[in-house]
DNA sequence: TTGTTAGTTAACAAGACTTGCAGATTAGCG
DNA sequence: CGCTAATCTGCAAGTCTTGTTAACTAACAA
């Protein structure tokens, strides 16, 4: 994802409009690992701008991912994640605490057999236990 | 999935009862390559059978799945697809038609530099569009 | 066959997440 | 400042799935 100001350029080249909520949203996932959640993105910002509503999140959020500038991880059970590495990577799902990692994984040796079907993007999740859940002192 | 009635005999080993919607449900899923929903499993045999509940499709599905006789396939925009193909094999998913192809990829030669997560399953899948949706002829 | 009982079902409601809608508000611009 | 289209908010509704509960039934034993 770019910088929030470049994003406000970004936003006023396609017509759309520079607001303190879109501001606000830039800011807080710039940089930002955590691959939150709409709701969480919306709790965040609420402390400083209560008005704010979680509809326009969900918005702001629609957007930049259709503007390319914000991917979209889906996964099962519960809300959709946000990412704002738009680079090609995948992603690591723990079964036990719910933390999304990262992942660079070389797939240009996968030798796919497609049958007439144009892939366009490819999703990879690994699920299973992340090293602080299946750490021995950790067992809650 | 095993057959309807090696499935029968594996709920009774477990305790589970012999049901008349259960029979059906696995009946239809039976070498049912389709991906299926719970809801498009309950419109097809509520034609027979009347008096069944979506709920109990739900519910046995969940059961199968339990069980290790049925994967199911998460993805995003949508209802969760049943899939009684439980071999280790992967999903191409058309954006265009929404249709869900089976997939086998050989992915023993990805290194994965997994900084100690343990991985246990690994999804994935392939967005783009089918054979069919891509055809010159196919321009809706 | 009949009684017992744990497991199952149907119907309804609610939960979780997301989007549609309508009217009030505001950014951008002359 | 004042115009206009875009945006925001708050609420309702939509979609998918699960919880609850009373009535029902398969399986088993006598």
């Amino acid at each position: 994802m770019r910088t929030p100001s470049e994003l406000t350029v970004a936003f006023r080249e396609r017509g759309l409009k520079n607001t303190p909520q879109r501001q606000a949203i830039f800011a807080h996932l710039h940089g930002n690992l955590g691959h939150p959640t709409a709701e969480s993105v919306y709790v965040s910002i609420v402390k400083d701008m209560p008005s704010i509503s979680l509809r326009t999140v969900y918005q702001t959020l629609n957007d930049l991912v259709a503007m390319g500038e914000l991917t979209s991880v889906d996964l099962e059970g519960g809300a959709v994640r946000f990412d704002p590495n738009i680079a090609d990577h995948h992603h690591a799902l723990c079964r036990r605490c719910g933390s999304l990692a990262d992942l660079d994984l070389d797939l240009s040796s996968l030798s796919l057999q497609l049958h007439g079907f144009h892939p366009d993007s490819m999703q990879v999740v690994i699920h299973g236990q992340c090293a602080s859940c299946s750490s021995p002192s950790e067992t809650p």
